[in-house]
DNA sequence: TAATAAAGGTACAAATAGTTATAAATATGC
DNA sequence: GCATATTTATAACTATTTGTACCTTTATTA
């Protein structure tokens, strides 16, 4: 799961930084309006957090633009003043949350899972797809009874395939949303093979049928 | 699917075409006003992106050349400057969306796929065509219910037969838009033989009528 | 209807893509 | 900081697709 931490305290941002990547969030950072709409312009996020008072009081203008842009990504609102105002202007422009200065590390973290359950899992831990029974909180996978340990690149992985079901994704496409990484996408990204190979394995030892199927030269496709 | 990448910065050319070559476009290059200028009075293209910031000649000038010539590509612009005025002036110039650098492949890769369903398929990911079912995103076929297993360049050709249905299209246009450039302007493109000898032979076992009609002498045409 | 030009069929070669096993690098946990 | 697990890289192997060559069939035209 990817996320922008959009705030301008670096102390602040390094130690939310800090406890989100230990939650296995992927975090990046911004510390303008501008670096933060370059971003949002180049990737993809689950879940975006904004301090709204950023430098040239543009918070909510960032908050409008990126509602403009009508992505999928959560949005939860960090700011210092703990203003009525401010946090009904804020959710009336479409934030997800609010979350007023100081909070505790856990507390913000809770509501980003909230946030992206809410948005991408119609408000379940819980995913099922045939014989699979995937636990977003506890990131197990069940397949009928029999539980199957998948290291965090084959979960993420299983759940982005789940997510795009009967859509071909091509090995590109899965190399950027595991590694996250831009341009220069030159290098093959064969280490792909081995994720999925993997995968396929646990799945079929665990007495899963195969829904991941190779399309040649054009890639994979969760057939359900 | 043929693309024209204009932009003058070779490395990012580079990751654009080799990232949208995985996404099984067929990519083609410029990287000045010359020579894209060339290109697009050569060849067609589903869609063209353009770096607005090209040496040598204005961007927004190649724009308007393009759109004087009333074709029916789509146009992405692409733009170091996030400026609102680039902006504005290119969408009025008649280009279909606007990418400001740096940006992330997958997102390019989706507004392409979004200007060209908008275009070519009237929004949709399906198209139907007599007993035909066509999956743009699953990339799949259905003659009435049976599946069609198509390899890439028979997909290819079976939804550029349909997006071009009763004209005739000859044999090098056939070759140019599989292969690129390079393949149109040389002779003896016998391999086109063997794909739509491939692709008739898959759809009329499975129960297709035979639409693809071959114009001796000139070429093929999709007939309905 | 014969001559000829073009297209179709087929089989095989070459290129490309995907799989797998293993090793190296990196990250994680105790 | 060491031991372990996970991720990534490498390489050999396998499978599939694509391109080519050559031969056969079909269509066109005189």
């Amino acid at each position: 799961m990817k996320l922008l931490v959009i705030e301008d305290e670096i102390q602040l941002a390094q130690s939310i930084i800090s406890y989100l990547s230990g939650e296995n969030y992927t975090c990046e950072y911004a510390g303008t309006y501008q670096q933060a709409l370059a971003k949002i312009e180049m990737f993809e996020y689950e879940c975006i957090l904004l301090d709204i008072m950023l430098p040239g009081g543009d918070g909510i203008r960032l908050l409008e633009e990126i509602k403009k842009r009508d992505r999928e990504e959560g949005i939860i609102i960090i700011s210092a003043k703990d203003s009525y105002e401010d946090k009904i202007r804020g959710l009336q422009t479409g934030a997800d949350d609010y979350l007023a200065k100081p909070f505790h590390l856990p507390e913000l973290s809770a509501r980003i899972y909230a946030v992206i359950r809410r948005r991408k899992f119609n408000n379940t831990n819980i995913v099922r797809q045939n014989e699979l029974t995937i636990n977003l909180l506890s990131k197990t996978v069940l397949v009928n009874t029999t539980p199957v340990i998948l290291t965090k690149k084959e979960f993420d992985l299983l759940l982005y395939f789940i997510g795009n079901k009967n859509k071909v994704i091509s090995k590109n496409a899965l190399a950027e949303h595991l590694s996250g990484d831009i341009a220069g996408m030159l290098d093959d990204h064969n280490f792909i093979y081995a994720h999925i190979k993997n995968l396929k394995k646990k799945l079929g030892e665990a007495g899963c049928a195969n829904y991941l199927k190779t399309i040649y030269a054009t890639g994979y496709r969760w057939e359900v």
